[in-house]
DNA sequence: TAAAAATATGATCTAAAGATCATAAATATC
DNA sequence: GATATTTATGATCTTTAGATCATATTTTTA
């Protein structure tokens, strides 16, 4: 299960489907993070200047990793694996 | 070509590995991209707090992409498409 | 090896992220 | 619809990213 992002909202959107997908609440996702629930809600709605440090740290949390990858012609709606 | 990332570090290596494949130097990078090479040098380097933003500005010039996925069992070398 | 080119680092300034708290607003549940 | 829960937003504070400039350091070239 893939999503493809080419902007900051895409991360974000990503990231809240795979929280959803994981049944957890942004708190939830806060607590095992340690990132504030606050700042996870700006992340999800796409925060233009979010921290890297701050994605990863959401990312291991949810179990993600990113891949960076040549630039396909795909559009950033969700991606079969 | 495939980078996996789990850290800032990792990003910024594979930026760097796909700068340098393109015969890029910092400096022209920066012109495509309209981030500054001081910059570039230290997101490169690993920059932890670097803004999702400007790595999506580095992707864009580059012709790269970030996709989300599953945590895998690889390491973050140099994976093959 | 010397010179040129590329990269890394330091300083200054502005804007803003994240932590932290509070709470308004939106959504979910019954 | 009422209530509970979740998410979004605003305020304040500290830290720092990025722009900008300069230049030290490192790497590459001839």
């Amino acid at each position: 299960m893939n999503y493809l992002a080419r902007t900051p909202a895409d991360i974000g959107h990503a990231l809240r489907r795979v929280r959803k997908k994981n049944s957890l609440t942004q708190k939830e996702l806060a607590s095992k993070s340690g990132v504030w629930q606050e700042t996870i809600s700006k992340i999800e709605n796409g925060l233009p200047g979010a921290k890297l440090e701050t994605i990863f740290e959401l990312c291991a949390a949810l179990d993600l990793e990113l891949l960076v990858a040549d630039r396909s012609k795909g559009t950033t709606d969700f991606l079969e694996e």
